[in-house]
RNA sequence: AGACCUAUGGUGUAAUUGGCAACACAGCUGGUUUUGGUCCAGUCGUUCUAGGUUCGAGUCCUAGUAGGUCUACCA
């Protein structure tokens, strides 16, 4: 950034711009990515993590990861590594400033004792239902507990014999003392610590108080001097509580700024209900290619470029937004486009036979890899008088604008010679069985001079070299754009029953025994796939990204 | 109902901070093309409502309406 024109783009850089206009160059961009170890993270925590290291390395700052790890009855070690990598694949690095909140147990049980020190916290015996019931309600004040005049000395004494270990869980927990008549709830004497005996996956059998978040969020941003600490929206009616403990505390006064989080059309993001379709197996783990999860994401196909221009597109607000998935189906193909090898693959195979051609003669056509990118070389394919077309691609009585196969009909073989249709088999139900053709010998690609026009070109597979494999085609996994918005259904009655198809079938060209894992391709003319880690060696395993824009399969539908 | 927040095309986000409402996606039309892909060109359509301030309001003020969040010893 330099000079006084303004580069923000919304309403978070426009905070920071004028900040750094208004305390000059001591002051620093410091955001962190927060996020708790007890599942995956999705696309939502993609969009987050890309506005926290995006901040830092727009403005020259630098980007904490820190674990919010608070309550270890449902953290784990296995979450922390999958989140490391998930970042990390991203794109974005936290060089050595990984961080956790359990570091800080020990420093914020001393905020909690200085607290009641100062008299705003208490040591309270109640039951949880108990301290509900007295809550009140957001139109009715609460009620005071019976044990909130118990003395520092008392709460001093009670507090650190909680700590201890000297009570049973949940028999008593430290409450800040602020007002039982706020209408922010949260004033209404939040918890502060509970007495919870759980094994933590840092700190192990250390501790059996834990801090509850809200007491250890605002205060680990504090300790860190984060200057910036970016949340969603559920957060904003904690703020003025983070707020009062920094003054309380008098602290390093962290600002947080509160944005919109994602939603996409038809996946959900939250984290219990994600755990719900990997436990109760509609989805087959927390990297299934239809989950919205950066592993299934990843698994599906995308690249970090695709999420990372889609989360900049997306852009940052604080209206509710619903996101249509043909942004990111845009994102990936503009991504894929580039980089991804075309190769032939017949899904549906028809058998054409092509009665010029001599029998038992093969020849080797050069085919390029990408059109879009020349640097990526060409390989050869091996054709004959036997080749696989998709069944898709011919049609007995085709309508009028048919570029494809028919009676009659002329189209080209991809890299290959221009063909005339004459003859077909069928079977008993009128499925064509087999395709008869012929080819003129002189319109070879690359050196054609028949001087005949073909229409349409198809993609094919000699049918001695075809190699055998798995298609995995993915569709969304919801039938509705929002399944968890219905308060009186649950959202696993939307779960789309075809979201995933298994084609086994499939005719690939022989090049695709030699896959990798995790490389992309584009199946000419169908769409983008990749090979999916299940691969093995001999039968790769292909999932589908996207399709290609289809705008000829859209006008049929339209008409239908 | 109380507090806090939000309201701009079908979707998302902008608008030099009071000065001709733009960008992307989606849709539609056409062109190029050995992918009905890519690419290119064109097109459609927008400031929640009612008042007010002002030469001038998406932007400021007032009132309303609609939506979201909050009443866990979860985060």
């Amino acid at each position: 950034m330099s000079g006084s024109e303004s580069t923000a783009s919304n309403f978070i850089e426009e905070i920071i711009e004028s900040d750094l206009q208004r305390k000059g160059t001591e002051w620093k961009v410091h955001t962190r990515f927060p996020p708790e170890p007890n599942g995956y993270l999705h696309i939502g925590h993609a969009k987050s993590i890309c506005l926290n290291f995006g901040l830092a390395e727009k403005y020259d700052g630098i980007t904490n990861l820190r674990f919010d790890d608070t309550n270890p009855a449902t953290e784990d070690t296995v979450y922390v590594e999958s989140i490391k990598e998930d970042i990390r694949w991203l794109g974005f690095d936290w060089e050595d400033r990984e961080y956790y909140a359990s570091d800080y147990f020990d420093q914020l049980y001393h905020f909690a004792l200085y607290l009641i020190k100062k008299g705003k916290a208490y040591v309270d015996d109640s039951t949880v239902d108990e301290i509900a019931g007295m809550k009140g309600t957001p139109t009715r004040p609460g009620q005071e507990s019976p044990f909130r005049a118990r003395s520092v000395e008392e709460n001093t004494q009670l507090f650190s014999e909680m700590k201890e270990g000297k009570y049973p869980d949940g028999s008593k927990v430290l409450r800040a003392k602020i007002d039982m008549s706020s209408p922010n709830m949260h004033f209404r004497d939040p918890v502060l610590y509970r007495i919870k005996r759980a094994t933590h996956h840092r700190t192990g059998d250390d501790w059996c108080i834990y801090p509850m978040y809200d007491f250890a969020h605002g205060q680990s941003d504090s300790i860190e001097e984060i200057t910036y600490s970016l949340c969603t929206l559920e957060f904003e009616n904690h703020r003025p509580l983070y707020d009062w403990f920094i003054e309380q505390l008098e602290i390093f006064p962290s600002r947080q700024i509160e944005f919109a989080r994602l939603n996409v059309a038809y996946m959900i993001t939250s984290k219990r209900k994600l755990l719900r379709l990997v436990e109760e197996g509609y989805v087959s783990g927390w990297d299934d290619p239809r989950m919205p999860t950066i592993a299934g994401l990843r698994r599906r196909g995308y690249t970090p470029a695709a999420l990372r221009n889609f989360a900049d597109r997306v852009g940052i607000a604080k209206r509710d937004n619903l996101i249509e998935i043909s942004l990111l189906e845009y994102f990936i193909r503009e991504d894929l486009n580039k980089i991804a090898s075309r190769v032939m693959v017949v899904h549906d195979p028809v058998k054409l036979i092509i009665e010029n051609y001599e029998e038992g003669k093969f020849e080797d056509l050069e085919a390029d890899n990408n059109p879009e990118d020349p640097s990526a070389g060409s390989r050869m394919l091996p054709f004959g008088r036997e080749i696989y077309i998709d069944r898709k691609d011919w049609m007995e009585d085709p309508p009028r604008k048919y570029f494809r196969l028919g009676p009659d009909r002329t189209v080209r073989l991809k890299h290959a010679y221009i063909i005339h249709c004459h003859n077909h088999t069928k079977d008993a139900d009128g499925n064509v069985t087999e395709i008869r053709c012929t080819y003129y010998p002189n319109s070879k690609s690359g050196s054609d001079v028949s001087g005949i026009k073909a229409k349409g070109t198809l993609h094919w597979v000699s049918v001695p070299h075809a190699a055998k494999g798995e298609i995995r085609e993915y569709d969304i996994l919801f039938t509705d754009p929002e399944p968890t918005t219905h308060e009186d259904r649950d959202f696993i009655e939307f779960l789309n029953p075809s979201s995933l198809q298994v084609i086994e079938h499939a005719a690939f060209e022989p090049s695709l025994l030699e896959v990798t894992s995790g490389r992309h391709y584009q199946f000419f003319r169908t769409g983008y796939f990749v090979t999916d880690p299940d691969s093995r060696p001999g039968y790769p395993i292909f999932n589908k990204v996207v399709g290609l824009r289809d705008s000829w399969g859209k006008k049929m539908k339209n008409k239908k």
